[in-house]
DNA sequence: GTAGTTGCAAAGGGTTTGCGAGTCG
DNA sequence: CGACTCGCAAACCCTTTGCAACTAC
């Protein structure tokens, strides 16, 4: 059982506390949302969710909220192309993203021998990698007859085509 | 031999008149500063290089010639991080970037590999892949003792560290 | 001659910030 | 209480655009 005191503070928000941030009302709504989100939101997606929680937060809190905790290591910061930066809770392990250029929706995924290769590319080159960015563009390839709809993995709802 | 009228005409500005465009002076000098850029450069230094040469050039322009340079596939827009948009002339086969994170250098590289293997990832997903992105960022690494300067591939100049 | 191009300055879109008021610990 | 946080609006930065003058073809 969780200590009384977080009791109703989301994963985020405990998150926030572990790190000693001080934990105002916008800050515990903000992290609710980012906690439950399952998608990509950029900050304009965040303030109006945030909003609908608390009508008293401003724009100005969600940028200063998301880069403070992005700071902190728990937020990461996307840019998907579009021109604004999209936001997901830090995870285990190394995930990249699929943008479908027809609908803006991102697909996750996972590929060990990817980050393994990245790491050979950059020791080749005489780095030591820090980091690295990868975004897949691609089309939902065109089923012959039978069956469509194969489910897939996580996907953003909103967010058109990019620009 | 070049035909007589491209004879001054520099290798990105030929390409101008291939596709058909109207070659202005202004045009004329971005197109050569263009050709004989080594680096990624931003409009800025777009604009800085071409006012030497032609100080009648106004930013817009610059902004205006790129932006229909990479709708005619002559040149491609790169996203290194540090808010501006950067500009290398369209090039034969995928070659990829590691940016130096402490002195913000970049160096190209090619993998035939990893070209294959983002194929192989958005077929594994149910995609055609259309484009793709991957920017490494990494740090120069330590050589133990001896021998130092292990001559690399291109690299920019000046853009310091990212942002 | 005419469609296309330019410079200038103003407008846009996303993000940051100065400031006085308010709040957490 | 003291340091930190907030809302607001103005400021910023990069990029785009309206407009009248100009120019390549």
């Amino acid at each position: 059982m969780v200590a009384a005191g977080d009791a109703m503070e989301s994963r985020i928000g405990r998150m926030c506390i572990e790190r000693g941030l001080k934990m105002t009302g916008q800050r515990r709504v903000i992290a609710r949302v980012l906690s439950e989100a399952a998608d990509h939101p950029d900050v304009e997606e965040l303030y109006r969710r945030a909003a609908i929680l608390d009508s008293r937060i401003s724009v100005a809190t969600v940028y200063r909220t998301v880069r403070l905790l992005e700071e902190k290591g728990i937020l990461e910061r996307r840019d998907f192309g579009g021109g604004r930066a999209r936001y997901e809770a830090t995870e285990e392990g190394d995930h990249y993203h699929l943008i479908d250029v027809d609908t803006g929706k991102v697909v996750e995924f996972e590929d060990a021998e990817h980050t393994a290769l990245m790491h050979r590319i950059a020791e080749r080159l005489g780095f030591d990698l820090v980091s690295h960015r990868l975004e897949l563009f691609a089309r939902r390839k065109r089923v012959p007859v039978a069956d469509m709809a194969a489910p897939q993995a996580a996907a953003d709802s909103k967010n058109g085509p990019r620009r």
